[in-house]
DNA sequence: CGCAGCCTTGAACAGGCTCAATGGGTGTGG
DNA sequence: CCACACCCATTGAGCCTGTTCAAGGCTGCG
């Protein structure tokens, strides 16, 4: 394990404390209910910013459910180069990629300081067996997984730069409205290079369609911080990614 | 249900004659197997070319284990666009997409005459419960499609386009020697467009890739037919795939 | 035979990449 | 407190890959 400290497993009402933020919509917390209700033994491990959840080529033990925190799955491949698959939030799910082979082929990463529950994957299939909503939730989550793959995978070569950049800023105000948090002002965690490398464009193209977005006034940068966003109208940044969606389809009549 | 004939409850020992291709690996039959023994009820349906398994925003109802055939899983735009997400193979499940919601996301469409075993979803997790092997078989291909997605993405906007259709190809080949079917000659079974659309390029790009490849010797089209590709040494493909992927770190000592 | 799809090839264009210079913010040490 | 270094971000200029537009060829089918 490559934790800061080691998990201990405690009571389910102690974890239940150690929740994330106050307002958020139910499907959120509701996996954090199943588990606790059907009484799956979860340890739960804080994640310092940088450290790894898990790493590829490890063998998959357990399926970790953020709690908190912001983590980012990625590959490295032989040569050194990295690529950024997801970023995953409170209520989703790390680990589904070594269930095949029962060996993890990509890192999770906190990219800030968070806190998952972990779960033995085989308790979760025993708990599966007796326990039909707790088969359903790991069922529900990797298809989420699938089906929200599919999307990303449809965005990003579908749209240009300028666009991709929008959707992404579009998405992660998503993620945060759904979880209940405030969607006006948000704190970038990546680096330019990163979320290029995230979107499959270099650090300069990222930096440009930043440019362009204050340029267009659907976003604005705070008073000399390059990682504080405010978007004044989520509309406005929605409307931005579907003209670009559809060149001249929209003059067709 | 839009297939070609009504699918009907047959026996297992009926199905299991309904086979594909003769020598397979082991794990390609393997979920057949697991099905039959598990007495999970499966209807058979023969799907003819061109016909949907499931369109989206259909409920999902079954999960579909390829027989035979190949599908193409697909997602359509609301401007009409399409895309191709994957072509599925005998051994593949079609479905997955449908669980977080409860409704499909993307087409399934056979791309030529094909066969799928259709299992009622909810008699998938009855059957799960006792029958632990059930329950490890869709985890192993969910997984293997979460897994899966992951490499196709990472390969998708790394690779410059000449590659691209390389790997493709290779893939291609994996997916027929895996299956113990025949790799020197294989049949596109789709348009230039189409693999474009699948590849994320135009259809002249792809003819020029081709036209490279041949030019490269590295693959060869049967005499007057563009879809019939002669493979020579699928090494060397795949050797000017890993090429193309590390620019010059081969040249760095 | 003639038409319709599909494929190939060429030429001009464009979006994003590379290379390169500049600037601001932060942190460290004098 | 200032100086310097380092990292990150911005911006510009030129290039290159893949797109777009356009013309033609091959195959199969009525």
């Amino acid at each position: 394990m490559n934790y800061t400290d080691s998990g201990k497993t405690i009571s389910h009402r102690a974890v239940a404390l150690a929740r994330g933020p106050a307002v958020a919509e139910p499907d959120v917390d509701a996996p954090f209910e199943v588990l606790r209700e059907a009484g799956v033994p979860v340890r739960v491990h804080a994640v310092r910013e940088g450290a790894a959840v898990f790493r590829a080529g490890e063998r998959l033990s357990d399926l970790h459910l953020v709690a908190s925190g912001v983590h980012k799955v990625m590959v490295v491949t032989r040569d050194g180069r990295e690529k950024v698959l997801a970023l995953r939030l409170r209520g989703d799910w790390l680990g589904f990629d070594g269930i095949a082979e029962g060996r993890h082929v990509c890192d999770a990463i906190a990219i800030e300081p968070g806190e998952v529950w972990s779960v033995r994957y085989d308790a979760l299939l025993e708990a599966s067996v007796d326990r039909p909503e707790v088969a359903a939730l790991i069922h529900r989550a990797m298809g989420h997984e699938i089906a929200g793959d599919r999307d990303s995978m449809m965005a990003l070569y579908t749209l240009p730069a300028d666009a991709r950049v929008a959707k992404f800023l579009a998405g992660w105000l998503d993620s945060l409205s759904h979880r209940g948090m405030h969607t006006d002002r948000i704190t970038l965690k990546l680096t330019r290079a990163e979320i290029g490398n995230h979107l499959g464009m270099t650090l300069e193209t990222v930096s440009r369609a930043f440019s362009r977005l204050v340029r267009e006034n659907v976003i604005r940068f705070v008073e000399g911080h390059h990682r504080e966003v405010h978007v004044p109208d989520v509309e406005a940044l929605r409307r931005f990614v579907h003209s670009a969606m559809v060149p001249e389809a929209a003059t067709v009549h």
